[in-house]
DNA sequence: CTGCCACTTCAAGTCGACTTGAGGTCAAGA
DNA sequence: TCTTGACCTCAAGTCGACTTGAAGTGGCAG
């Protein structure tokens, strides 16, 4: 199948998938003039490529995984990856809850929340961070 | 109080107390020759920022949001965002389990594990997805 | 009074995953 | 045969939130 065909098939990009190419991702079976050819097998690929993103691997971790024959994945990395999973669903409901308590709390002022200033203080020290792997999901722009 | 003490305290650093304050979202109450000078609340409104930030809001969001006196938040906007959290919570929760089961499974291949191939199909149909606003918690790298 | 150096400014660089743009090629349809 | 236009390559741009680097300034200890 020609890059169009997969980028269809896939949803992705023809240019992700060429990108995806030169970063080891995945490969073509060859050429017609200049058009790259795939094997049908690439779809699964790609799926595995997105199931590895969705979980938050990076496309490095992801090429080192698939680089031999079929999806090799050490057993290890994904245990931890849950477990990276596991802290930031802990910490993303401690967002949800305190937004959510805001949101309805009746105090005059989000300061003058007992709730909101708990939350407050777990920013302030820490315990929640803005930063790390971007283990994101769909983006609604809203 | 100087940035360097507001950067200790808050541990936010100096570099980014003045990016903050370029963005709006911080003001300093004055300089003593060229050294900015913040008042003592500006490490309350850090946490606010902080906060923002593990919620998922942009820094021009919490701008925003900040913009007059005190955190005059809209509860509409805290309540979207705790619905936003609720649907990363909820893909985040499929992904760990599917790692997670995945991490243990018996079949001597992922692709031959029907647990692992249902979730692939559900990154490759779009339902868990890689992108959006990274609600990042700590990044412990590793 | 002088020198130190923590602060300052402003521009540019970083990171990851792509996208975009300019300019080129070539298989296939008319 | 000629034209079309989807594909190609390669470099550069994008996004968000900062960081870094070079060059300048001025408060304060000595």
């Amino acid at each position: 199948m020609e890059i169009s065909d997969v980028a269809k098939q896939s949803g992705i990009p023809a240019s992700t998938l060429r990108y995806y190419e030169e970063r080891g991702l995945i490969r073509s079976m060859g050429r017609r003039g200049l058009r790259r050819l795939f094997d049908e097998d690439v779809l699964e690929r790609l799926g595995l490529i997105s199931l590895g993103r969705a979980a938050g691997f990076t496309l490095d971790e992801i090429a080192a995984m698939m680089s031999e024959e079929g999806p090799r994945i050490e057993r290890a990395a994904l245990m931890s990856k849950a477990d990276e999973l596991d802290e930031k669903i802990r910490q993303m409901t401690i967002m949800r809850d305190g937004l959510r308590h805001a949101a309805n709390c009746r105090a005059p002022s989000h300061m003058e929340c007992p709730s909101f200033r708990r939350i407050l203080r777990a920013a302030m020290t820490g315990r929640i961070s803005a930063k790390g792997n971007p283990v994101g999901l769909a983006n609604r722009k809203g």
